[in-house]
RNA sequence: CGGGGUGUAGCGCAGAUGGUAGCGCGCUUGGUUCGGGACCAAGAGGCCGCGAGUUCAAGUCUCGCCACUCCGACCA
């Protein structure tokens, strides 16, 4: 039994962090592969993780008036093309259905990238009057992009996400809705998923397809490198006018509203996967982890043992808790281990020993630490244990974040900043796009945003000396 | 989409000059163990990624395709 290896089949971060990924999302059996490249399988303990992001996030849509609703998987081509930007953003990743049965279609079908067209051609039809908006319309689906390299939860060709899509009858209605739903996002990884994220718009050349503004919250991984894990857009009126929606406002005057899309995919998961994981697996936030507890008896073949780890089971269970027992025949080694690499949050043992000194022993997931907790305060303590591990996860994140970001003055202060351990990279910008190119090529990062919080860092754009008023953050994004 | 690597049991791999497939782990059953991936015994499990071709004979040679993976380009 080696004790310095615990589990032997998950690769090292160090060695190799994208075998290390791929080693974690299969061997804690969140994803397997199907046969058709960039579509995946999420495996019950997978899609748990996901149904309670669903769970955390839907809340909160309905609190802020949000309903939701099914749009159709299939987009008539002539209906994508009416927004001009976005046509040419979505065309080169689109999937067609070209025949019904045997027959030829009279018009190709895009399978939905997403949905934006649908919910557009819909409102041209429904939205009349002032007294009709606003529309806060949400969708759970997914969606289809036909992408060159392909990775669990990263980058799929199909993904599982909300899509988010409002209209309002004021531009200032319409960016506020915009930046409430940037803060939910930011909310549901702050203070459910334990990632600390930086809040930002994306520069003209990072934005989305069709949007005036694109919003989003920026997350570091282990690794250094950036992930985009929600995005906000507010579009002006664009859609509204190469659709044709308008209503007569207030005043009796034909207008056209303004719109706003948001979406958060399953993306967030390989995010977690890699803010949080470690040599030994998964580490899940407690308040996601489909199991918060698992209890394990020690020695279960003695007298009295799986009775009391069952006891402490059912007592957790009444608590509100997600607990899992494990009562199987595998070696107390073996559970440790698989445990830690599912990455549940707390793992309560009790054996003989404990039961005889009326205590169990609970391990944080997080850091490993052991404590020692009387059996009359097992209600008391674990909840604030999960609370405890929720928290440190979240500092050991912000901390990784805070030591990796970095302000830069120069391009080449840039370049080695990003050659060394890379990180989030501050510098002012003049906002010009050939500065925006020459920083990729020069120094090998892409703007991930202009955080909300700026900071005066000096005058000069470093790229090109002019004059920059604008602080971006520089990294190198998933 | 360009360049590299890979595809043989659930997983990890071995199969030299072509001759009809094996090991470890896991799985099943029985027994012994039990505080950091236990041990013994007996079993089960294979369109050798898919499709053509060469050959008396293909896991092995040729061609095409598909998938996985890494590096670029592109993207959430």
């Amino acid at each position: 039994m080696a004790k310095d290896k615990k589990v032997e089949q998950i690769t090292d971060m160090e060695v190799d962090f994208a075998q290390w990924f791929t080693d974690v999302c299969t061997k804690a059996e969140l994803v397997d592969y199907s046969g058709v490249k960039g579509l995946f399988i999420l495996r019950p303990y997978g899609y748990a993780i996901w149904e309670n992001i669903m769970n955390e996030l839907d809340a909160r849509f309905k609190k802020t008036g949000h309903q939701n609703v099914s749009m159709p998987l299939l987009i008539p081509e002539s209906l994508l093309q009416k927004e001009k930007d976005h046509v040419e953003g979505f065309a080169p990743e689109c999937a067609w259905v070209t025949h019904g049965g045997s027959e030829e279609l009279g018009e190709r079908l895009c399978i939905r990238p997403t949905s934006e067209t649908l919910f557009c051609d819909h409102w041209h039809n429904v939205v009349h009057s002032w007294r009709d908006l606003p529309m806060l319309y949400n969708q759970w689906c997914s969606v289809l992009r036909w992408e060159k390299t392909t990775r669990p939860f990263l980058r799929g060709r199909e993904f599982l996400w909300q899509e988010g899509h409002t209209l309002h009858a004021t531009a200032e209605e319409a960016i506020a809705e915009t930046e409430q739903q940037l803060e939910t996002y930011a909310d549901l990884c702050e203070n459910v998923l334990a990632m600390p994220v930086v809040r930002g718009c994306k520069t003209d050349k990072e934005k989305f397809a069709g949007a005036e503004r694109t919003y989003t919250i920026e997350c570091m991984m282990h690794d250094h490198k950036a992930l985009q894990s929600g995005t906000s857009h507010y579009f002006g009126d664009g859609f509204a006018r190469a659709f044709d929606i308008s209503f007569s406002d207030k005043e009796n005057k034909l207008a056209y509203p303004h719109q706003t899309s948001w979406g958060l995919s399953t993306r967030i998961i390989g995010g977690i996967i890699m803010t949080h994981g470690d040599n030994s697996g998964l580490v899940l936030p407690p308040r996601i982890a489909p199991i918060q507890v698992v209890v394990l008896p020690i020695a279960q073949h003695k007298e009295g043992v799986i009775e009391k780890a069952q006891e402490l089971v059912d007592r957790l269970k009444a608590e509100g808790l997600r607990v899992k027992g494990d009562f199987s025949e595998q070696s107390a080694g073996w559970k440790f281990a698989e445990y830690e690499m599912k990455g549940i949050p707390l793992r309560v043992e009790i054996g003989p020993k404990d039961i005889e000194a009326g205590h169990c022993v609970a391990v944080r997931r997080d850091n490993g630490e052991k404590i020692t907790v009387p059996l009359a305060e097992l209600e008391a303590t674990v909840p604030k244990l999960l609370d405890a591990v929720q928290a440190g996860m979240y500092e050991k994140a912000k901390k990784n974040l805070s030591e990796h970001t970095y302000t830069a003055t120069t391009v080449e202060e840039v370049k080695a900043i990003a050659e060394g351990e890379g990180g989030f990279i501050k510098t002012m910008w003049c906002g010009g796009l050939d500065c925006e190119l020459a920083m990729k090529e020069k120094a090998g990062v892409t703007s991930r945003c202009l955080p909300l919080e700026q900071e005066k860092l000096g005058d000069v754009c470093p790229c090109c000396g002019k004059k920059a008023d604008k602080m971006v953050v520089w990294g190198v994004a998933y």
